[in-house]
DNA sequence: CTGAAAGCGCTTACAG
DNA sequence: CTGAAAGCGCTTACAG
């Protein structure tokens, strides 16, 4: 350790570069290591120091889609809330795809002090068995000892069948994601419970990745059935499945909303200046990754964990794409 | 050590987990430790090997923007070539920005087997002083020692500008991100240089941050005046910018591409299913994920890198937003 | 206020 | 084929 070009002990470095020289290292020295760590532009090696003090400052997130508009935000929360002490990375999997056990047992390797498990299937979690802090996101349909914070998505679908009923449909189109991830057999089964309760009739079903192509070609080969069983509004899994029927809906020449309604799901940026808007049930993506970094924070100091599953409340967002303007 | 529930030492159990047991370890003592790291769920600590090695075997991808789908590509491509061997973690930072110098000097505390840069500028390459394997991507415009893999963005311009006057327009606005980085100046100055050549005029100037709101935004301020000095058609410095471009469009009624061409830059995958379908320069993103994989790999099996920044072609790909089907 | 020493969990010559 | 030992770069009681 070159440092001791300072002309003190290493012992004397460690306390200067971490910061914990309260009552313990005279100013001159102090000084004197600054200087030195300057001149060599000396950097810790993370890797002794996580090793001796047996964590590292690591934070890990796990997640299945990173290259989406709506993860930026939760992104945006966690750093916001866990700030310089750690140091934020994200796990790279497959896109869409949950990572695979070997991945995961990559990622325990490198000790992180916490990790955010985004979007996880029950079988996952199981592989995981993790006894490190771990906080689940949008984690809505599992049950775990971890804390979670979700989405209230059946609230929103909810809102969404309220909505599509009092504009007067009576039959509709279910645009799934054919990913399998729980928020959206949450997403399909709480729309068909209240549409049900409404007589709201869901007609026809259909699948595709969370893909506006996908979404699109799945619309196309799917439209002239529906349009025989009286459909006159497509709900979508997602934002990203409407796009692509708003799209091939505007292909056909079908007037929207007034002969064909579409609504999404998540609020992506895209969908406020879509033309017509979408309507579509706003999820707080940036509350949800601070409460997540928060909450992670609590564990990772040795505090308890909640112990019932945060729920941020879901919002109707009503644009173009199912009224007329006013 | 657990795993000396073998009956074994701690260099036999080190010998068996890093599979280099081949002539220096029995069989049975191989399927003893097997047996017991799977008993006890063992996972070596990466941190001891890390630095027991001198190097551990995270790389890490810095770029200014994850949430990008154009960016999922790229990464697809280099987990394709890393494959299992190395840990390939993302660094987060502030959506669009380059991450600053303490943000680096935490990634360098983890001693990363390598780093993979995209979009750098050049301040940031001057805070970094690396001494370890590092590949830039698309870092056009930018002089470093270390080996680049680039698109040839200028040529995309070039092509732009070349259908754009072979379609018959002769006075264009340019709309540029705002955000500063190295390429859109390339992509600007190529465009403008090309159209001077050509005679085409490009009367008008524009700029907002890569998001389709900003873009519409920028768009809807500038058109009666970019109305009125005759412009028949937007150069748009990416998709993104595009798509904002031609939903004001289609909110002012003006028919694309008839009474105005769109053009973008980047073809992600929305453009293909756009309506109109976006007019745009196509980057092989999937193969620079690929070739900077490799030439990382090279660089940290210590064979030598290459020395001339490797330039990926740039195609055009004409659709709807500038020319009637035919 | 300071430094010598033990130890974090591994890997790798080295001697047998 | 096997194990004892040194060492990777730190941190942290501990003794002074």
């Amino acid at each position: 350790m070159v440092g001791a070009r300072a002309g003190v002990s290493v012992a004397t470095v460690s306390l200067v570069t971490s910061g914990k020289t309260a009552g313990r290292v005279s100013k001159e020295n102090i000084a004197r290591v600054q200087e030195a760590v300057a001149e060599l532009g000396y950097v810790v090696n993370g890797l002794g120091s996580s090793l001796a003090k047996g964590r590292s400052n690591i934070v890990i997130l796990v997640a299945p889609d990173v290259s989406n508009p709506f993860f930026a935000k939760v992104i945006a929360g966690v750093r916001e809330v866990l700030g310089e002490s750690f140091q934020l990375l994200l796990s790279v999997t497959e896109a869409g795809q949950t990572p695979a056990p070997q991945d995961v047992r990559k990622l325990l390797a490198l000790r992180p002090a916490g990790l955010l498990v985004d979007a996880p299937s029950a079988h996952f979690l199981a592989e995981l068995q993790m006894s490190d802090p771990m906080v689940l996101l949008d984690a809505a349909g599992i049950t775990s000892a971890a804390p979670s914070i979700n989405f209230d998505v059946a609230h929103g679908a909810h809102l969404l069948a309220l909505h599509l009923e009092a504009q007067g449909h009576a039959a509709v189109a279910y645009l799934d994601s054919s990913t399998g991830t729980e928020t959206f057999r949450v997403r399909r089964e709480a729309f068909h419970r209240s549409a049900a309760q409404l007589g709201l009739k869901v007609v026809a079903q259909g699948s595709s990745m969370i893909d506006v192509g996908a979404a699109a070609l799945a619309f196309t080969d799917s439209w002239s059935d529906w349009s025989h069983k009286g459909v006159s509004a497509v709900v979508c899994a997602t934002d990203t499945h409407a796009y692509g029927v708003l799209q091939e809906a505007r292909v056909a020449g079908l007037a929207v909303p007034k002969e064909l309604a579409v609504t999404g799901f998540d609020d992506l940026p895209y969908s406020a200046t879509s033309n017509p808007g979408l309507t579509t049930v706003h999820l707080p993506a940036l509350e949800m990754g601070r409460l997540a970094g928060r909450e992670l924070q609590k564990l990772m100091a040795g505090e308890a964990a909640q112990t019932v599953p945060k729920t941020l409340p879901a919002t109707l967002v009503v644009r173009g794409s199912t009224a007329e303007p006013a």
